[in-house]
DNA sequence: CAAGTTTATATCGTAAACGACATAGTTACA
DNA sequence: TGTAACTATGTCGTTTACGATATAAACTTG
């Protein structure tokens, strides 16, 4: 028996699990110049995108659990970015939405994903391999997060 | 201005992130069987495939910064799973080495990559997809470390 | 309509990640 | 040879992830 299969350069989760944190670390100088973490960044991209969500629909958007969303966006609100209010139609729910400061932010972040896109260009990734790579990684979110699903029924 | 781009579904490092976690998920109930977490099963399959490694190969071939190897590299060896002994050759280094407990595990861990496999495949994910993936992933981990190395540049 | 169930959010504890900084050993070179 | 630069590892603090658990509001169903 070889147990070819457990060395790393057979894994599959593992060229995710690098590439998700080279990214994010290609990102950080970027976002650390309007102050968010990327996390936070995702939050921001959601709320910029569709303002006045309740925490679940961000929790839902993102796949992420409440436990980490409600320390990020309490965190998120210490730096004036949103405020939280309890919905008058459902009191468990929790509205989030922009402050000013929040929206103006929006501005700043613009210029991000333009200059993310000119370092991987530069790096030799081209528009086409990640529009087709979205997809693919699409595809596996749809799988992967409907096998989520199936815990559940347990 | 539209700002389409800073659309979460227009972005590319989000289902990298979002895929990451979510395998890692997958991994879970596997890996809670035999006692380890991901980043500690990455540990362990570079230690099966190469025992007595040191520090400073265990975190280049998993592209993690020694203030991340360290501390889980304590956890795994009062898991009772490694040692860690300064090297003769040069002080500075620590030898990594496999105890027998350590050793033993690999045969349990043997099983897991297979049952991953076939949970995607469950899920519509072909080996051939994953092997195309595996490529196009580890050009990225190289376009994406090399990028590092430009800010050590700096 | 009361009791059980579900839902939305939050808190706590543990393990990663990682920037900033510390420390001891090694190398280079003036 | 001595001192500056570099290397390998480690610690500390903050932020994520996430399992387990708590709490209050809203449903559901007998």
């Amino acid at each position: 028996m070889t147990y070819s299969q457990l060395e790393l350069k057979n894994q599959i989760c593992f060229p995710f699990y690098s590439v998700s944190r080279l990214i994010t670390k290609a990102y950080k100088p970027f976002l650390s110049k309007i102050g968010l973490t990327y996390p936070q960044y995702l939050v921001m991209m959601v709320l910029w995108e569709s303002d006045g969500m309740r925490i679940n629909e961000i929790k839902e958007k993102l796949f992420l659990d409440t436990n980490t969303v409600s320390p990020l966006l309490k965190r998120i609100e210490s730096m004036g970015l949103i405020n939280r209010t309890r919905s008058n139609e459902d009191e468990r729910s929790v509205i989030v939405t922009l402050t000013k400061k929040g929206k103006e932010l929006k501005e700043l972040a613009s210029p991000i994903p333009e200059q993310m896109l000119e370092g991987l260009a530069h790096e030799g990734i081209t528009v086409e391999e990640i529009s087709n790579l979205r997809n693919t990684l699409n595809n596996w979110i749809k799988a992967l997060s409907d096998n989520k699903n199936d815990n559940k029924i347990k």
